[in-house]
DNA sequence: CAATATGGTTGACACTGTCAACGTAATAGA
DNA sequence: TCTATTACGTTGACAGTGTCAACCATATTG
């Protein structure tokens, strides 16, 4: 419970890296939310992206994306085409505007994780980045044994 | 912006906690939002446990902290009490039904956190969380060079 | 063809987080 | 002491995040 918690230093470092990044973004007058980012992100760098892909790669609820999916639309960052391969779905592309966002939008990132890892070497990153996946893992799988 | 990055593996360990967390305590009939948890674990384990603290503590704004207290009250798990050094303030301690809350409470983080970290070793676990800590400490300092 | 499953949309709702304004009480300075 | 400022907590308003259920249209399976 104390400081070395693991569970209050994970909501601690998610909750300034929120943080940080949505002034990063206010103050250079990018009103892009956090989830917005990350949506344009996997448009911009997903081949064969489609608002399903987008919902499973960040693992939240499609009526989510979509909603977001619309915000971009709407702002002009991304459009939808049609999916040759199943009439259901959309392609998903970033519009010129969409590309200049988004690059000026990574380097802010940039700066914030450079912060952020100022004074840790590449290893200890990894090393970070690595149980984080691990851990996320571990939780992600179904409960298979006990029901 | 692949799998490897730290913003990813950020977003979607802190996401697979808090999700596994809330499914947890959905399941054990115990309705109580994940921040109506640190709340009521800040009042039990404080001493002298204001709303003020507690808003410190979680880096949260006050604002929030008062709703959730005022739900823990109503729920009848903490108690407010006359704060004899500043009559401003009130101090916060857990009934007994706050402290039976959070044993119960307690016992599923440590399922979590076990599941979470099953084939890790303490050690790895240690590293994590204090590079956890060492970011968040990199990104919360006021930014001091260039203004 | 019928049954089922999937991609996306919409409505509704709960939870999270912040900002500004306020009342009250403490505190610092003139 | 009186005043100005600061701090604690409350309230209102709002933006953002996240999920569930129902739905339509299309694909897929038997």
């Amino acid at each position: 419970m104390q400081r070395p918690s693991l569970s209050h230093a994970l909501q601690q470092v998610a909750h300034a890296y929120r943080g940080h990044m949505a002034q990063t973004i206010r103050e250079a007058d990018l009103p892009l939310p956090g989830t917005h980012v990350r949506a344009l992100k996997a448009v911009c760098y997903m081949e064969g992206c489609t608002a399903q892909r987008i919902a499973q790669r960040m693992r939240r609820d499609k009526a989510q994306i979509t909603r977001v999916l619309n915000d971009l639309l709407e702002s002009g960052l991304i459009l939808k085409a049609c999916n040759p391969a199943d009439k259901r779905s959309q392609l998903l592309h970033a519009t010129p505007a969409g590309e200049a966002m988004m690059l000026r939008i990574q380097t802010l990132e940039q700066q914030t994780l450079a912060r952020m890892t100022r004074d840790l070497t590449q290893e200890e990153v990894e090393h970070f980045i690595r149980i984080a996946w691990h851990m996320t893992q571990n939780l992600e799988g179904e409960l298979p044994p006990d029901n």
